[in-house]
RNA sequence: GCGCGCAUAGCUCAGUUGGUUAGAGCGUCACAUUGACAUUGUGAAGGUCCGUGGUUCGAAUCCACGUGCGCGCACCA
């Protein structure tokens, strides 16, 4: 016998405690599975590992809400199912996180007070403390992850992987120590990677002036304090201008600073832009010391010079002016100096963009350092292909032209954007100077490595060792730098299967089944995964990538610490519920695109789910007890009308998840929860007896397409079925079809019904009042029919109903009851319904409406049939179509007429 | 500058290869309700599918142009 079921569900009371079975059941481990030996097919994914920089916010919630729900829909199709959980240690966002946090507890330089190992030890400590939170929360989420396999991008086995991958590539040649101008944050002290830039827009002032009275050429800049590190003017070859000057150097003395500036030439100069020509800075841009390179290579060198220090001063080597300044007041400085010696001839105001540190906040400088960088345009020893050939190959024919190891990313665009992005890919620069991350796996001798990485001239005079262990002898110094915190996670996929050791897991887990990821990590993460996992292990990292939008808040706004819209998903699961959480973010999402979260959406899923519930308690406190059902066959219409929906259902929700389509599986499943199964077989059972095996079949399946979605609830239900747990249930099987000829008349059912409840509410009739009501048709089926459910029409109708055969013309002088008569045609039924009081006004003006109305769309579907083209060209089914739909309408005119005559008698 | 996405009911969104009188949830209005559920039931109202032009027998759907919003990339002297 079924337990005792609260009025209304209550989450709270039991979520804690069935995740905690779950955990108990082992389930969550594959090899635990049941029949793990016969599960053949397998379906894995490794969790996106959440960053440790605090909490989980409501996109976690989505992510997990996809992830989960994906992978307990193939563990019930009878897959061996692996989710691998996991965090991340997030280099820099956690130790940008920790320093602002210990500066605002009075720190004033972090670094510099605690230094690298006491300060490191703050950022374990945090981050520890962040992850407990995190693993808790994501159980919170009921992901059903296996625990057993918990990784962390920063623990021993990862850092392993780390430095095994970086040893063969540097190996392989694809990584080396380069020295370029990189991204630069002050605010950060630490290079970082184009990806981590965010570009913003601001108003800047562009300065055009000459370096010196005697100097030929304008030129123009927004950043005036830079020119004194110029060393050359580029002009356009072309440009008739100039090209006398082309090749000449000329000494300037210019803000404190004598300058040797020597004109070239350069393709890249716009002759349009400004004064068509171009003060080269090679240190500071990155386009300049390209030119720069350019020259070097043409054996015509020009000169780098340093005038930005990386504590974002201005260097002795700026000269006497403005050296120790900062950039902003050697700007000042410089313009004044220009104002002063007459040689400023325009100034404007115009829109610029500017990079800035994504985690820092400050403006990136460009400034020229050795660091190290990975080559993704090398051929790779052995394989004879780029890590960029891989990365294209990926997606397009699979890699190594082999379609089983092929991406498929959901939607198909971003594949477009992924590929626009391989062709302008460039070097990626993987040392930071952070200290929270993997250490770089390099040694030096003779040299420290702190000099070594500012010197400008590179690493000549210093030995290097590479290796996943630290050289053997004396005076060894390794790498102060960590890794871009996206190395370690670029790796996921196959580190946190055992590689690099050839283990068990990555023979039958690797290639992962699926990931999702939201759009804006495409670049950041998707595509190192590719790039990694195809190096590594020559495989894909995924098969499918599921591309989701960003939840924002109700107004569209992005969800942001600053904007203090913030949610915490776990309050929402203490007042709601997790089930109605994950419901509301998957319901009116597509892939791709951006959705919003509000609260009227969770309480709408809250009620979904307290619905399915009391469609449980309902059928358990009416039958003789909850127990499996194997099969059952259908004795009514209503029977087999409701079996073939639940088929059609399962059928659909299948097709739906296969296809990733989240919400619109939802979407049929409350349909037909809601809508079919509540609001109509639910009721018809109340008034046709005998239905338990055929409700507990249903519920029982009902519960495992549900599963999901709603995890908790539908295992609290399925407990009375003492079928073991629904987490290793068997997805259903299409069991039942329904023929058109039962379809048609259970739906004729349903409309006569409806009409019924219509007449009365448009009379104003009391819901409480039993009118009597006739119904006639001429075909002595449709009354067989409608005799074998007339109590049906009876309860569901509130009525008291007579069915006759009769023909048109009987119809006019049946009702003797009452005074006034509505009557209405659905199909070939005619409803009549006796009134003390017909309101017949409204009648008639109800009446006349529709008469317009359908005379309108006969006329179009005449016009429409009457076209020659049309029923020339359109294919015959289109039209059969098309002629039915017209002689419908010519039906129900009829009737609409006769109900007028018969309003005015 | 190049590219992408979005524009459908008051709100949030569906609408699968072009083929009913364009749908759902929420909200609104009316009615009901002591026996699964007020976290409920029944019914109704509500749309120039952003605009213009084109292709087609037929366009919310395909094409072109335009408008508005959002985003990516590049430029950023």
């Amino acid at each position: 016998m079924a337990k005792e079921m609260q009025k209304a569900y209550e989450p709270r009371l039991v979520e804690d405690e069935i995740y905690d079975s779950w955990l108990k059941s082992g389930y969550f481990t594959p090899e635990n599975l049941p029949n793990a030996a016969e599960r053949k097919e397998v379906f894995s994914v490794v969790m996106p590992p959440p960053n440790v920089t605090g909490v989980l916010h409501l996109g976690h919630a989505l992510e997990h809400s996809l992830m989960d729900a994906m992978v307990r829909y193939q563990r019930l199709l009878g897959k061996k199912v692996l989710l691998v959980p996991g965090t991340d240690h997030a280099a820099i966002a956690t130790q940008a996180k920790v320093e602002k946090k210990l500066m605002a507890e009075g720190m004033k330089n972090p670094r510099q007070e605690l230094g690298r190992e006491a300060l490191l030890e703050k950022i374990r400590e945090f981050a520890e403390s962040s992850k407990a939170t995190i693993l808790n929360q994501v159980k919170k989420m009921g992901t059903s992850a296996d625990w057993s396999r918990l990784a962390y991008t920063f623990d021993n086995d990862r850092n392993a992987a780390v430095n095994e991958l970086f040893t063969r590539m540097y190996n392989d040649g694809l990584i080396y120590r380069g020295f370029r101008v990189v991204n630069w944050s002050v605010k950060g002290q630490s290079t970082c990677s184009d990806d981590e830039i965010v570009t913003i827009e601001r108003e800047a002032t562009l300065y055009t002036f000459t370096y010196g009275k005697d100097f030929p050429i304008s030129i123009s800049t927004t950043r005036p304090e830079t020119k004194v590190g110029d060393t050359a003017v580029a002009v356009h070859p072309a440009d008739d201008r100039y090209k006398e000057f082309v090749g000449k150097t000329f000494d300037v003395e210019f803000a404190g600073s004598k300058l040797s500036i020597k004109v070239i030439a350069s393709d890249e100069v716009d002759p349009e832009f400004g004064t068509g020509a171009l003060g080269v800075t090679p240190a500071h841009s990155a386009i300049d010391f390209g030119m720069y390179e350019v020259q070097k290579a043409k054996q015509d060198v020009i000169e780098i010079k340093q005038v930005i220090g990386i504590d974002g001063k201005m260097t002795v080597q700026a000269g006497s002016m403005v050296a120790g300044m900062t950039v902003e007041a050697a700007r000042e400085a410089v313009v004044a100096w220009l104002k002063e010696h007459n040689l400023l001839e325009k100034e404007e105001v115009v829109p610029q963009n500017v990079g800035t540190s994504d985690r820092y906040g400050d403006v990136i400088e460009a400034i020229p350092m050795t660091q190290w960088w990975l080559d993704v345009n090398k051929e790779i020893p052995g394989r004879g292909k780029t890590l960029r050939d891989f990365m294209r190959e990926a997606v397009t024919t699979g890699l190594n032209g082999n379609i089983d190891q092929k991406v498929t990313i959901t939607p198909d665009r971003f594949t477009k954007l992924y590929l626009d992005r391989i062709e302008n890919l460039r070097d990626w620069c993987l040392s930071r100077q952070i200290w929270w991350g993997h250490r770089i796996p390099a040694w030096y001798r003779n040299v420290i490595a702190s000099e070594a990485k500012q010197s400008t001239s590179g690493d000549e005079n210093m030995e290097l060792y590479v290796g996943t262990v630290a050289p053997e002898g004396e005076g060894w110094t390794q790498d102060e730098d960590t890794l871009d915190t996206w190395f370690s996670s670029g790796s996921w996929t196959f580190s946190t299967l055992g590689w690099p050791k050839n283990t068990a897991d990555l023979e039958t887990y690797h290639p992962t089944s699926w990931m999702q990821m939201g759009y804006e990590i495409l670049y950041l993460w998707l595509m190192r995964m590719i790039l990694m996992s195809t190096y590594a292990v020559n495989q894909i990292p995924f098969k499918d990538a599921y591309i989701h939008g960003i939840l924002r808040d109700k107004d569209g706004k992005k969800f942001s610490k600053s904007s203090g819209n913030g949610i915490d998903p776990i309050e929402v699961i203490n007042e709601y519920g997790c089930d109605a959480l994950r419901i509301s973010v998957l319901s009116g999402i597509t892939p791709g695109n951006d959705s919003r979260y509000y609260t009227e959406k969770v309480e709408s899923a809250r009620n979904l789910v307290n619905k399915l519930w009391n469609i449980s308690r309902f059928i358990f406190t009416t039958s003789s007890g909850a127990r499996y059902v194997e099969s059952v066959m259908p004795k009514t219409l209503a029977d087999k009308w409701i079996l073939a929906r639940f088929s059609e259902t399962t059928q659909k929700v299948g097709m739906l998840m296969d296809r990733y389509d989240f919400s619109l599986a939802i979407e049929v499943l409350r349909d037909f929860t809601w809508n079919d199964f509540a609001d109509w077989y639910l009721e018809i059972a109340k008034i046709e007896k005998g239905k338990e095996d055929i409700l507990l079949y249903i519920l029982q399946r009902l519960l495992v397409l549900w599963h999901p979605f709603a995890p908790f609830v539908t295992e609290e239900i399925y407990k009375n079925f003492d079928s073991g747990m629904i987490v290793v249930a068997e997805w259903p099987k299409v069991a039942h079809e329904l023929s058109s000829e039962d379809a048609d008349a259970f739906e004729r059912i349903q409309e006569i019904v409806i009409m019924i409840r219509n007449m009365k509410s448009e009379q104003k009739l009391p819901a409480s009042g039993i009118p009597a009501v006739s119904i006639f048709s001429e075909s002595q089926n449709r009354v067989d029919l409608l005799l074998s459910v007339k109590p049906l029409f009876e309860r569901l109708g509130r009525c008291d109903i007579r069915v006759e055969k009769a023909s048109a013309g009987e119809m006019l002088s049946v009702p003797e009851v009452g005074v006034g008569v509505v009557s209405r045609q659905v199909g070939d039924v005619s409803i009549y319904m006796a009134l003390g009081e017909v309101d017949f006004d409204k009648e008639k003006t109800r009446l006349s409406k529709e008469i317009v109305e359908c005379e309108k769309f006969i006329a179009m579907q005449e016009s429409k049939l009457a076209n020659e083209d049309f029923v020339k060209r359109a294919p015959e089914k289109v039209i059969g179509v098309e002629r039915q739909k017209l002689s419908d309408l010519q039906e129900k005119y009829g009737a609409l007429k006769k109900e007028q005559e018969a309003l005015v008698s």
